[in-house]
DNA sequence: CATAGAAATGACCACCCGGTCATTTCTCCG
DNA sequence: CGGAGAAATGACCGGGTGGTCATTTCTATG
């Protein structure tokens, strides 16, 4: 009556929310998926400041007018990828927690390593977003996702470590919370490392495929001798290669 | 006579060069100081792409033709601060080296960790360049800048390593390049949460400098402990304050 | 076929960017 | 004071940005 309201507002919902106009949600999926596959990987490729709109709706030869309908803005566009992307990442998280809980420390450990290694590599554009979130100040949204992701991997690598303090496996006096934080910026640059040669340290983890396996499986060992009750000679500085 | 040269470019050099015009040189050394300072900053803020020419000159109150007719470019800018970082970087570093060559390996390596602390807190700036260009694909100079720092801090740990290992206080069967990663990249996530509660993972790492030394301390006594050749149950789990 | 509503379009906007350069102002010396 | 050279200036440029919206095109239904 008083306000005819002209505008058809796709309702306001949550702030947090990251649900696009309907119009997205109408569309072909396979038009969907490219979407989103072009944008992500033009706010990985870039960062969230250097991406450029013009270049995604470039690539995907649409109507710049369209995205802005579909996503209402750049920081739209983004969220929306981002919750995706957030919870695309948990399945296979948790996935690695449930698995083989009865195993011993070092050898989940390694399973770990190699699942995260193998997660980065099938998703370098979600990893791309999140080592940029790491280090960059303003991006939207990064506060929610330090604390969800971070919090989440800290946890699982403490109790991973009080798991095997339990077992027997893992020194009693060590602080879980200190040694949770070790692994994981361990693992961290070790998955930094394997995309870009210049922080591999001459590791070896930007190279092929089998010296990484290798690599990755002896950074793993070297932090379970670590925290194991006692030295494990065995495996020496020279047995590298499994 | 055929080329009057009318424009009195002031010589070439290298192309690594950061050699400023001569105007900036002839400048009040007071004003010299201030200009870098708030480029600095500017950069370290904002990184570089997003860093601001107009916001530089702004909070001078100087021309913009100023800062260009003293540096060429943003990038040349940009190169005069960072060979002016490193410069300013290798001195300390080379100090913590040399100095208390004798002492044991955990007792270096405490100090190691606490001296990088403190130049990351009176260098913010420079740990903030440095931050982002770990992970900013296109930063320029990053190629040059991560290979001289890192190859150095990465070699200087390792040397910490071997000479623990020839004093008996480490593992002989640890692989030095192992350790040297697993060091860096631990001190590395324990800089970077300093200045950032959100990384902090709950260790008190951002909050008050007694705190945080004492945290610090913790992080490398668990790296120590790690990589020494038996358990030293004197320092538990709850023995954190000094 | 007619038509209503959803979807697509791209010219256009204001803004900011790095960079230029003719001009003015300052400084110092004869 | 006069004048030369160094230094400072800021209007201006082309180009890229995120964002808008009147208009056209498509599509589904009666």
């Amino acid at each position: 009556m008083d306000t005819p309201s002209p505008t058809p507002r796709p309702a306001p919902r949550s702030d947090l929310d990251s649900a696009p106009g309907s119009t997205f949600n109408n569309l072909d999926p396979q038009k969907q998926r490219r979407v989103l596959d072009e944008s992500l990987r033009e706010f990985a490729e870039n960062g969230y400041h250097q991406a450029s709109i013009n270049r995604i709706v470039g690539r995907l030869d649409i109507a710049k007018g369209s995205l802005f309908q579909y996503f209402g803005s750049k920081e739209g566009l983004f969220r929306h990828l981002f919750r995706r992307a957030v919870d695309e990442i948990k399945a296979p998280l948790r996935a690695i927690r449930d698995a083989d809980s009865a195993e011993a420390f070092p050898q989940r450990l390694k399973r770990v390593f190699t699942a995260s290694a193998a997660f980065a590599q099938a998703h370098p554009f979600l990893w791309g977003i999140y080592r940029r979130m790491l280090t960059q100040e303003d991006f939207p949204l990064r506060a929610t996702l330090l604390s969800e992701v971070r919090a989440e991997a800290l946890t699982f690598f403490r109790e991973l470590v009080e798991l095997g303090q339990k077992q027997g496996s893992v020194r009693a006096d060590l602080n879980p919370a200190i040694a949770a934080f070790v692994i994981e910026a361990t693992l961290d640059r070790a998955l930094t490392a394997q995309g870009s040669p210049l922080l591999d340290a001459g590791l070896g983890l930007s190279s092929d495929p089998n010296t990484r396996q290798a690599r990755l499986d002896a950074l793993a060992e070297a932090l379970c001798q670590g925290f194991s009750v006692r030295s494990v000679p065995s495996i020496a500085k020279g047995d590298v290669n499994a």
